[in-house]
RNA sequence: GCGCUCGUAGCUCAGCUGGAUAGAGCAACGGACUUCUAAUCCGUAGGUCGCAGGUUCGAAUCCUGCCGAGCGCGCCA
């Protein structure tokens, strides 16, 4: 239940009574009425800006609007208090008993309690990692995967009806080197010499089992056949070894996407030409040469003829291509098509995530589905910015050359998945992350992954403690939801559980904006709200959570950490992370 | 030259899509704690939100122009 949510609804139903009632002018705009929770909590627990956006239309003073509104708001039961403060904000304080009441909602519900219902069901197409099948996931790839995985299980939980889907890149040029690599270390499987790699092919070892499973395979039939009788084959060999591979490194991160769709498939079954003829009907495809673009020139520039999309309708700066000059379809016409196949299969909601160096690619993509939904589909691109790999504070240098760059399962090898999902969602997308070994693997309060799991594993902690000081206790949740609330009466224990009643708020607002970052960060300010609380008990001993003689008290702390026990497994649940219950 | 992303405390970053006196964590400074509920705690200081305009009752947030950083810029993927 999110309680902001039904207050601005209940502030919404006031000024609409008003306005019938004839004290407030009538077709006011109530759009842009919030209900939230003021920074300062001296403001109360509920603020709403009503007054102050509703001035000017209703050409009232802002004071006059929101005396009318108080005066309603009074009435309601769960109101302790209303003021009007500042230059309009009215602040509302709700009553204590129904803030101890929400730990019971919450015990109820358990690790459910923050779930919305504002996505309605409505599908959401969401594509990450989307790696070329040319080899392992390097880290440049981790964070994709992770952010794209988190923000697909957020919006689930936000009541999206959410697809996980994985592009395959497997039809380009970059396929060809594939194949010729894998071929050259198939022939070095038959026992042949090949000594050095050459430039231009994939270097790297993880050819070398693809090369004896081809070995397996076909034996030595490929062995002295031209390129253009085996590359058919090896490609479509090689480009599935290393979907295998990477479904692999994906499976060491917790990742386990419903789709995975193959760019061969479009060239295959005439999508590619579909999406052009869509385009087409449109109006939006014509034959003409490109300006050369300004700055540095390419060296062999030279005008050509090409089939063009009209992007520039739309916002990019120059049309783009759908086929190169001599005919073949560009990698930009692929992505038409199967952007356009993810709007035939329902969704005019897609998400996909890209690194940010393909930022410039962003418009033209979004071109395509806005001119073939008539703006009814949207996709949101979510660029991920550089991990800079350190440890102890110096980069980890990589040589890319020997093809032995840092794998992402070197990293989850090395922290754990846990480790390396929180931290690569402690920043926001577009902001680049430091990702120090040292660091993150550190016991302590620097480190946020600790910080939170450690909150979980203290409340598993403190319920054995109290088993072992009250023998008869229940506690599990049904059974500490019938302790007796109202004893949490100090002003940090209400703010705890205020801080835990934000929580489906904090989901939705993440889940709009498309920032699981948000996530953490709750996380982090949550926990450190529990053990400020529990270093408190080190002054005050009346503030324990088991209080040997008092038995009452003891049962209603213990049901609010439980409480605060399942917004933390639900929100690492989000993030992918295990809630531990011992460290 | 153009486009995208960004610029917030000494450092690393939040800032709930326009709200009130801009917040955390490190580092700094000042205290507390010596085994208690292991993996510290409390407090202080620190800011022209890159700069300059504009919109608004109200701007870190929106619009414009500069400055600076990163990424990208006809057929690669």
């Amino acid at each position: 239940m999110n309680i902001f949510k039904e207050f601005q609804k209940s502030i919404k139903d006031i000024i609409a009574s008003l306005i019938e009632a004839g004290k407030l002018p009538p077709d006011l705009d109530l759009q842009n009425v919030t209900a939230e929770a003021p920074r300062d909590a001296s403001h109360g627990d509920i603020a709403t800006n009503a007054a102050m956006v509703l001035v000017k239309q209703a050409k009232m003073n802002p004071r006059d609007i929101a005396a009318l509104i108080v005066l309603e708001l009074e009435k309601i039961e769960t109101v302790e208090t209303v003021e009007i403060a500042g230059p309009g904000f009215i602040n509302i304080r709700l009553k204590a008993d129904f803030i101890q009441n929400q730990i019971g909602e919450i015990l109820k519900h358990g690790i459910d309690y923050g779930r919305s219902e504002i996505g309605a069901m409505e599908k959401v197409n969401v594509e990450y990692v989307s790696a070329n099948p040319t080899g392992p996931l390097h880290v440049g790839h981790c964070r994709g995967a992770v952010f794209g995985d988190a923000l697909a299980t957020l919006l689930d939980y936000a009541g999206y009806d959410v697809t996980k889907e994985y592009y395959i890149n497997d039809a380009g040029g970059q396929i060809d080197v594939l194949a010729r690599s894998a071929y050259l270390r198939y022939l070095e499987a038959l026992g042949e010499d090949i000594g050095e790699i050459p430039e231009g092919l994939y270097p790297g070892d993880y050819l070398v089992p693809v090369g004896k499973a081809m070995a397996e395979k076909y034996g030595d039939a490929l062995k002295e056949k031209d390129e253009n009788e085996w590359i058919d084959d090896v490609r479509k060999f090689a480009a599935n070894q290393m979907m295998e591979l990477v479904r692999d490194d994906l499976k060491t991160l917790g990742i386990e996407q419903d789709i995975f769709f193959s760019e061969t498939s479009l060239h295959d079954n005439g999508d590619i030409q579909a999406g052009l003829d869509a385009l087409m009907e449109k109006g939006l495809i014509y034959t003409g040469v490109l300006e050369p673009p300004k700055g540095k020139l390419p060296d062999d520039w030279e005008e050509r003829p090409q089939t063009l999309f009209k992007s520039t309708l739309f916002g990019d700066d120059v049309d783009r291509a759908l086929k190169k000059s001599d005919g073949a379809w560009t990698y930009f016409a692929a992505d038409v098509a199967y952007h356009k196949n993810k709007m035939d299969r329902g969704f005019n909601n897609q998400i996909d995530v890209w690194g940010a160096d393909h930022g410039g690619y962003v418009k033209r993509v979004q071109s395509v589905l806005t001119a073939l939904s008539d703006g009814k589909a949207a996709l949101d691109v979510r660029l991920c910015q550089m991990v800079k790999l350190l440890r102890d504070g110096e980069p980890v240098k990589m040589s890319k050359r020997s093809g032995n760059f840092i794998t992402l399962r070197d990293i989850v090898d090395e922290v754990g998945k846990d480790v390396v999902r929180f931290i690569m969602l402690t920043r926001k997308n577009d902001a680049s992350l430091d990702f120090d070994f040292a660091k993150v693997t550190e016991q302590s309060k620097d480190n946020p992954v600790f910080y939170v799991q450690y909150g979980h594993a203290r409340v598993y902690s403190v319920m054995d403690k109290a088993q072992i000081a009250f023998p008869d206790i229940d506690i599990s949740d049904d059974g500490l939801s019938k302790a007796d609330l109202s004893l949490l009466s100090d002003e940090s224990e209400l703010q705890l559980i205020k801080t835990m009643i934000n929580w489906p708020r904090v989901i939705e607002s993440a889940a709009i904006a498309h920032e699981p970052h948000r996530i953490s960060y709750y996380l982090y300010d949550l926990a450190s709200q529990f053990h400020a609380l529990w270093n408190k008990g080190n002054d005050r001993l009346d503030l324990r959570f088991i209080i040997d003689d008092n038995k009452e008290i003891t049962l209603s702390r213990l049901a609010m950490i439980k409480a605060f026990s399942k917004i933390i497994a639900s929100g690492l649940g989000i993030l992918g992370v295990e809630p531990l219950k011992e460290m």
